[in-house]
DNA sequence: TATGAATGAGCATTCATTCAT
DNA sequence: GATGAATGAATGCTCATTCAT
């Protein structure tokens, strides 16, 4: 299926999943591409040949995590969405912790190198929020005032947040029980069906 | 009132100043003792004369700015204590956008330098909001199964996170607005008196 | 005329030409084989596979511009020998003005990785001029003292310098006019016939 | 009587030195950082402090010793300005031959790093050159149809090459030796008062 | 013959820190 | 108290070379 370009495709995904540990554990800055390459278990010429710049590795890398969140938040087949929003957003964040951390600080630098890229990604998060929280409007359980996207950036900033709180702070916690106390607070702003 | 190292405190508040500014923007790797200095107005080596290292700076600058944010968030003689808390903690990041960010980007970094002093820090002012909500809870408001902790900790999280959204990508928004916004969903949560 | 490998010769002819350009404009040191290979129209280890190195790539460029020289210079019929020679001079260096960058750039490297080519290179150069300057010599016309063997160094020094001059800071001249001020300069060593 | 920054202009004087030697032996691409600082018995970093990067050192080194040249191209007490200016051409050059090399490697690479620098460098000494070969036009004793300005740049162009043929390939030549066969041709331009 | 992904030694540059003044 | 020249370990990036296809 995958012709010739099946080596760099590999390589490429080492280099991704290696990176997603490293740089959500420390930081953008505090990784070295050695560290990377060496993760990868590649040459660090390969990062260059592969990407052309740590700053362009992070941007695809950045790219790749939303799609990763973007596919987990999509299905659910019925109801409960906004049940299955959080969980599955609290399941991303337990799962690529490291991408939480990488996501949160960088999302709101505004004269920062990945700025433009990030601004573009959490539109395509929250616009799936807003999916989900507009048809709960539209049935008018939101409260008097509150408007949708409003709310669905609310939301997911909360969770993001939260889901930090949880892996770092108390990690003890399981994820039905954060995802219980997050529906309770939920509930409160949109009732279920 | 200050006493005598009126020189130092000076230069240290300077220093302050122009820290809390560029580490906000970039970030604390991004950037070197040599731009703080040059925008202090001050020689390199002044920095390590008045404190040691660029991590003590930066740690010193954590814990001056969670003064900053306790002082304004204690005060308030009556009612209206969640609204309180709401509009004092978005004029505060409105003030201090670039603590908003430094504060984001470290506050989770599990292995980060400053990790130790941001828990405390943390605790310090979700213990502030937590007083609040518990007298809320005090007087049966809280949703059955709301704990004051939790919901004390994402109201703090979210508020970080709605201030860094709003400075960054919608300016224009007056802090009522916002404000009001947010008190919407809280009062979803914790209705008024 | 070009036996078999009418391929091959193809693709060295099309290295050639990249190199020369590419060499003579920055430096060797400055151009990269990549560079070499996408203006030739081929992939990297093309070269490699007809050259063997870079630094082999250069020695056969060298040897291959000085022979197209020494081509030129060698026939002329009779007399004008010594405007032969200026005028051919010039004529190629103009056609290939990169080449005498390069020649200039490498000649008097003395630890060089072609200086040994080089040398050799001259002295095919320079035996050539001899040859003229020597039956100007035997003729009586040159001055009491010069020896034919110096006055030809320092002539195709001069004529490459001089060549250079022209191109790179008075590009709108004429080969004629240029050729008759080397002329008059030349006529006051060795006289017309 | 040098102030406070004593220690600095020592340090770019080391600096200078060792950078002059070692680039006229191997051309400015084949030179590390490391080498230089190594040379003149500082750290590596002393050269960006001091210099800000690589090609700003080199490019101070070209204006250095262009300086030097014209310094030792002046003076001259009274008649044989020729003979004075062919002489200190080639002591200059037999004193750094290494700046010779470096000159005739990077004068006409027209989109090179140091272009700018070395035309300006260039015209300036070729100035001094015309002010003494204009003496000689005025008396009347260059060929008809010769100029200045032509003869001027031709002469420090052949002065330049042949220095560099005399150090690479008859480092056994005497600078007398050398002189006396430069002037022998020159004088067939420009006769002796 | 030719290709291009992968390699890794080598290099220019940065920057936190030191210390003599 | 304050300064800034000097330091050198650390880092991002380059590029000649190799080799499996």
């Amino acid at each position: 299926m995958t012709p010739r370009p099946a080596r760099t495709a590999l390589t490429k995904q080492k280099l991704f999943d290696a990176a997603l540990r490293l740089l959500g554990e420390r930081g953008a800055a505090e990784v070295t591409v050695d560290e990377i390459a060496a993760a990868a278990g590649v040459a660090k010429g390969t990062v260059y040949y592969n990407f052309g710049s740590k700053d362009a590795l992070i941007d695809a890398l950045l790219r790749h995590g939303v799609d990763l969140l973007a596919q987990r938040l999509r299905p659910d087949g019925d109801d409960n969405a906004v049940e299955h929003l959080v969980g599955a957003s609290l399941e991303f964040f337990r799962d690529y912790p490291a991408f939480g951390q990488l996501l949160v600080s960088e999302m709101w630098r505004s004269p920062g190198q990945w700025h433009g890229t990030l601004s573009l990604l959490r539109d395509d998060i929250v616009a799936i929020f807003k999916e989900v929280v507009q048809r709960s409007a539209d049935a008018g359980k939101l409260p008097e005032g509150v408007q949708a996207g409003t709310a669905s950036a609310a939301l997911f900033g909360t969770l993001l947040v939260v889901a930090l709180d949880w892996q770092v702070f108390q990690p003890d916690r399981s994820l039905d029980q954060v995802r219980d106390s997050v529906m309770l607070l939920v509930r409160g702003v949109i009732p279920a069906a």
